[in-house]
DNA sequence: CGGAATCCTCTTTGATACTG
DNA sequence: CAGTATCAAAGAGGATTCCG
Protein backbone atom coordinates (compact mmCIF):
# COMPACT_ATOMS: atom_id res chain seq x y z
CA UNK A 1 0.00 0.00 0.00
CA UNK A 2 2.80 2.55 0.97
CA UNK A 3 4.43 2.28 -2.15
CA UNK A 4 2.83 5.56 -3.94
CA UNK A 5 3.86 7.09 -0.48
CA UNK A 6 4.88 10.97 -1.49
CA UNK A 7 6.55 12.60 1.10
CA UNK A 8 4.14 15.66 1.72
CA UNK A 9 1.09 12.82 2.05
CA UNK A 10 3.24 10.67 4.55
CA UNK A 11 4.24 14.22 6.30
CA UNK A 12 0.38 14.96 7.28
CA UNK A 13 -0.24 11.31 8.21
CA UNK A 14 3.00 11.40 10.61
CA UNK A 15 1.56 14.97 11.56
CA UNK A 16 -1.96 13.75 12.33
CA UNK A 17 -1.07 11.09 14.04
CA UNK A 18 1.12 12.93 16.48
CA UNK A 19 -1.50 15.41 17.01
CA UNK A 20 -4.30 12.64 18.19
CA UNK A 21 -1.57 10.74 20.54
CA UNK A 22 0.90 13.30 21.76
CA UNK A 23 -0.45 14.72 24.48
CA UNK A 24 1.09 14.41 28.02
CA UNK A 25 -0.76 11.03 28.97
CA UNK A 26 -3.09 10.60 26.14
CA UNK A 27 -0.70 7.53 24.78
CA UNK A 28 -0.33 5.80 28.55
CA UNK A 29 -4.35 5.99 28.95
CA UNK A 30 -4.84 4.56 25.49
CA UNK A 31 -2.02 2.02 26.56
CA UNK A 32 -3.86 1.08 29.34
CA UNK A 33 -7.25 1.11 27.57
CA UNK A 34 -6.39 -0.98 25.41
CA UNK A 35 -6.88 -4.33 27.24
CA UNK A 36 -9.40 -2.88 30.10
CA UNK A 37 -12.12 -0.59 30.13
CA UNK A 38 -11.39 1.53 32.99
CA UNK A 39 -13.26 4.07 35.54
CA UNK A 40 -12.20 7.55 35.94
CA UNK A 41 -10.36 6.81 39.26
CA UNK A 42 -8.82 3.46 38.01
CA UNK A 43 -7.11 5.45 34.85
CA UNK A 44 -6.57 8.56 37.34
CA UNK A 45 -4.23 5.51 39.51
CA UNK A 46 -2.40 4.53 36.26
CA UNK A 47 -1.22 8.53 36.05
CA UNK A 48 -1.49 9.91 39.83
CA UNK A 49 0.92 13.22 38.50
CA UNK A 50 -1.65 14.03 36.41
CA UNK A 51 -4.63 16.73 37.91
CA UNK A 52 -8.18 15.90 37.95
CA UNK A 53 -8.65 19.04 35.51
CA UNK A 54 -5.31 17.36 33.08
CA UNK A 55 -6.79 13.79 32.87
CA UNK A 56 -10.62 15.03 32.59
CA UNK A 57 -9.10 17.10 29.59
CA UNK A 58 -7.83 14.73 27.61
CA UNK A 59 -10.26 12.32 28.00
CA UNK A 60 -12.86 15.29 26.89
CA UNK A 61 -10.31 15.28 23.68
CA UNK A 62 -9.90 11.89 22.99
CA UNK A 63 -13.69 10.95 23.28
CA UNK A 64 -14.10 13.93 20.59
CA UNK A 65 -11.22 12.48 19.06
CA UNK A 66 -13.38 9.41 18.48
CA UNK A 67 -10.92 7.39 20.11
CA UNK A 68 -12.29 7.30 23.43
CA UNK A 69 -15.99 6.22 24.47
CA UNK A 70 -17.34 7.55 28.04
CA UNK A 71 -20.10 5.73 29.67
CA UNK A 72 -21.55 7.02 32.52
CA UNK A 73 -23.83 4.84 34.44
CA UNK A 74 -26.98 6.21 36.79
CA UNK A 75 -26.19 5.09 39.68
CA UNK A 76 -24.87 6.43 43.18
CA UNK A 77 -22.11 6.69 43.93
CA UNK A 78 -21.41 7.39 40.03
CA UNK A 79 -19.23 5.67 38.04
CA UNK A 80 -18.35 6.71 34.67
CA UNK A 81 -16.23 3.87 32.52
CA UNK A 82 -14.18 4.42 29.66
CA UNK A 83 -12.71 2.35 26.74
CA UNK A 84 -11.59 2.42 23.20
CA UNK A 85 -13.25 2.89 20.55
CA UNK A 86 -13.56 0.78 17.23
CA UNK A 87 -10.89 3.81 15.79
CA UNK A 88 -9.14 4.09 19.03
CA UNK A 89 -8.16 -0.12 18.62
CA UNK A 90 -6.69 0.26 15.48
CA UNK A 91 -3.51 2.30 17.35
CA UNK A 92 -2.90 -0.95 19.38
CA UNK A 93 0.03 -1.66 16.94
CA UNK A 94 1.35 1.89 17.85
CA UNK A 95 1.03 1.79 21.46
CA UNK A 96 2.58 -1.90 20.99
CA UNK A 97 5.52 -0.34 19.04
CA UNK A 98 5.60 2.91 21.37
CA UNK A 99 6.36 0.48 24.75
CA UNK A 100 8.58 -1.67 22.80
CA UNK A 101 10.87 1.31 21.53
CA UNK A 102 10.62 2.93 25.12
CA UNK A 103 11.45 0.04 26.95
CA UNK A 104 14.68 -1.12 24.56
CA UNK A 105 15.52 2.00 23.44
CA UNK A 106 14.73 4.38 26.35
CA UNK A 107 14.81 2.78 29.29
CA UNK A 108 17.77 0.73 28.61
CA UNK A 109 19.60 3.71 26.98
CA UNK A 110 21.97 3.78 30.37
CA UNK A 111 24.29 1.84 28.47
CA UNK A 112 23.87 3.30 24.65
CA UNK A 113 22.21 6.35 24.68
CA UNK A 114 21.92 10.21 24.01
CA UNK A 115 26.03 10.91 24.29
CA UNK A 116 27.17 7.90 22.59
CA UNK A 117 27.43 8.69 19.93
CA UNK B 1 6.65 -7.86 23.37
CA UNK B 2 9.47 -8.68 25.66
CA UNK B 3 8.18 -11.17 28.26
CA UNK B 4 6.70 -10.06 31.83
CA UNK B 5 5.72 -6.51 30.90
CA UNK B 6 4.82 -4.77 34.20
CA UNK B 7 2.10 -2.12 33.77
CA UNK B 8 3.45 0.83 35.41
CA UNK B 9 6.86 -0.04 33.43
CA UNK B 10 5.17 0.46 30.16
CA UNK B 11 3.47 3.29 31.36
CA UNK B 12 6.98 5.11 31.51
CA UNK B 13 8.25 3.97 28.55
CA UNK B 14 5.13 5.00 26.55
CA UNK B 15 5.80 8.52 28.28
CA UNK B 16 9.32 8.47 27.35
CA UNK B 17 8.39 7.88 23.76
CA UNK B 18 6.29 10.79 23.57
CA UNK B 19 8.66 13.07 25.48
CA UNK B 20 10.93 12.31 22.86
CA UNK B 21 9.11 12.70 19.63
CA UNK B 22 5.97 14.85 20.25
CA UNK B 23 6.24 17.99 19.63
CA UNK B 24 4.97 19.99 16.47
CA UNK B 25 7.30 19.17 14.06
CA UNK B 26 9.83 16.68 15.28
CA UNK B 27 8.29 13.42 14.13
CA UNK B 28 7.91 14.74 10.64
CA UNK B 29 11.22 15.73 10.71
CA UNK B 30 12.72 12.51 12.07
CA UNK B 31 10.22 10.63 9.26
CA UNK B 32 11.89 12.73 6.45
CA UNK B 33 15.71 12.16 7.80
CA UNK B 34 14.54 8.18 7.62
CA UNK B 35 16.09 8.25 4.00
CA UNK B 36 18.50 10.79 4.01
CA UNK B 37 20.47 13.55 5.34
CA UNK B 38 18.95 17.08 4.73
CA UNK B 39 20.26 20.56 5.15
CA UNK B 40 18.08 23.00 7.35
CA UNK B 41 16.80 24.69 4.21
CA UNK B 42 15.45 21.27 2.81
CA UNK B 43 13.79 20.39 6.19
CA UNK B 44 12.52 23.65 6.27
CA UNK B 45 10.80 23.42 2.80
CA UNK B 46 9.25 19.77 4.24
CA UNK B 47 7.46 21.76 7.07
CA UNK B 48 7.43 25.50 5.53
CA UNK B 49 4.51 26.62 8.92
CA UNK B 50 7.76 26.00 11.13
CA UNK B 51 9.38 29.45 11.70
CA UNK B 52 13.16 29.24 11.60
CA UNK B 53 12.57 29.98 15.47
CA UNK B 54 10.78 26.76 15.99
CA UNK B 55 12.77 24.46 13.54
CA UNK B 56 16.18 25.20 15.19
CA UNK B 57 14.55 25.14 18.70
CA UNK B 58 13.24 21.36 17.63
CA UNK B 59 16.29 20.34 15.92
CA UNK B 60 18.80 21.54 18.84
CA UNK B 61 16.33 19.67 20.88
CA UNK B 62 16.46 16.10 18.98
CA UNK B 63 20.15 17.01 18.98
CA UNK B 64 20.59 17.15 22.65
CA UNK B 65 18.20 14.33 22.70
CA UNK B 66 20.71 12.12 20.73
CA UNK B 67 18.18 11.33 18.02
CA UNK B 68 19.74 13.31 15.06
CA UNK B 69 23.23 14.99 14.46
CA UNK B 70 24.07 18.34 13.46
CA UNK B 71 27.12 18.75 11.21
CA UNK B 72 28.13 22.05 9.90
CA UNK B 73 30.51 22.51 6.70
CA UNK B 74 32.44 25.55 6.96
CA UNK B 75 32.65 26.59 3.41
CA UNK B 76 30.73 29.63 1.96
CA UNK B 77 28.07 29.98 1.66
CA UNK B 78 26.94 28.25 5.29
CA UNK B 79 26.09 24.49 4.32
CA UNK B 80 24.75 22.42 8.04
CA UNK B 81 23.63 19.02 7.41
CA UNK B 82 21.23 16.77 9.64
CA UNK B 83 21.30 13.51 10.39
CA UNK B 84 19.72 10.61 12.63
CA UNK B 85 22.17 8.99 14.80
CA UNK B 86 22.10 5.49 15.08
CA UNK B 87 19.85 5.77 17.87
CA UNK B 88 17.58 7.84 15.94
CA UNK B 89 17.72 5.13 13.51
CA UNK B 90 16.11 3.19 15.77
CA UNK B 91 12.98 5.11 15.65
CA UNK B 92 12.39 3.80 12.22
CA UNK B 93 9.79 1.04 13.01
CA UNK B 94 7.62 3.53 15.14
CA UNK B 95 7.99 6.42 12.66
CA UNK B 96 6.44 3.79 9.44
CA UNK B 97 3.95 2.97 12.04
CA UNK B 98 3.15 6.31 12.92
CA UNK B 99 3.05 7.33 9.02
CA UNK B 100 0.94 3.90 7.93
CA UNK B 101 -1.87 4.02 10.66
CA UNK B 102 -2.18 8.03 10.20
CA UNK B 103 -2.70 7.01 6.09
CA UNK B 104 -4.78 4.75 6.71
CA UNK B 105 -6.95 5.87 9.77
CA UNK B 106 -6.27 9.61 9.90
CA UNK B 107 -6.37 10.28 6.21
CA UNK B 108 -8.45 7.77 5.15
CA UNK B 109 -10.79 9.49 2.70
CA UNK B 110 -8.21 10.93 0.78
CA UNK B 111 -6.60 7.75 1.12
CA UNK B 112 -9.04 6.65 -0.43
CA UNK B 113 -8.67 7.32 -3.85
CA UNK B 114 -6.40 5.19 -6.70
CA UNK B 115 -5.12 2.00 -5.58
CA UNK B 116 -6.43 2.49 -1.71
CA UNK B 117 -8.17 -0.55 0.13
C1' DC C 1 -17.21 9.08 42.60
C1' DG C 2 -16.34 11.92 38.82
C1' DG C 3 -15.82 15.61 37.67
C1' DA C 4 -16.42 21.33 36.60
C1' DA C 5 -14.93 26.23 37.70
C1' DT C 6 -11.58 29.49 38.76
C1' DC C 7 -7.17 31.50 39.00
C1' DC C 8 -2.53 31.59 38.03
C1' DT C 9 2.11 30.20 36.18
C1' DC C 10 5.22 28.27 32.96
C1' DT C 11 6.21 26.69 28.48
C1' DT C 12 5.43 26.71 23.73
C1' DT C 13 4.77 29.08 19.66
C1' DG C 14 4.58 32.98 16.57
C1' DA C 15 6.04 37.49 14.37
C1' DT C 16 9.61 40.26 13.36
C1' DA C 17 14.13 41.79 12.81
C1' DC C 18 18.96 41.08 12.52
C1' DT C 19 23.65 38.47 11.52
C1' DG C 20 28.16 35.77 10.31
C1' DC D 1 22.50 29.78 3.97
C1' DA D 2 21.56 28.98 8.57
C1' DG D 3 20.55 30.54 11.91
C1' DT D 4 20.00 34.05 16.71
C1' DA D 5 17.57 37.70 19.50
C1' DT D 6 13.62 39.80 21.31
C1' DC D 7 8.98 40.66 22.34
C1' DA D 8 4.38 39.25 22.60
C1' DA D 9 0.55 35.96 22.35
C1' DA D 10 -1.38 31.53 23.08
C1' DG D 11 -1.87 27.37 25.20
C1' DA D 12 -0.62 23.74 28.38
C1' DG D 13 -0.49 22.55 32.88
C1' DG D 14 -1.01 23.05 38.12
C1' DA D 15 -3.42 24.26 42.70
C1' DT D 16 -7.41 24.85 44.86
C1' DT D 17 -12.24 24.82 45.67
C1' DC D 18 -16.78 23.23 45.00
C1' DC D 19 -20.74 20.28 43.36
C1' DG D 20 -24.44 16.53 41.87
Amino acid sequence: MPEQTEKGYDLCAVAGTIRLISGKYKAVILYHLMDESLRYSEIHRYVPYATDKMLAQQLREMEKDGLIVRTVYPVVPPKTEYALTEFGRTLRPLLLEMAKWGETYFLKEKAAGPGAE
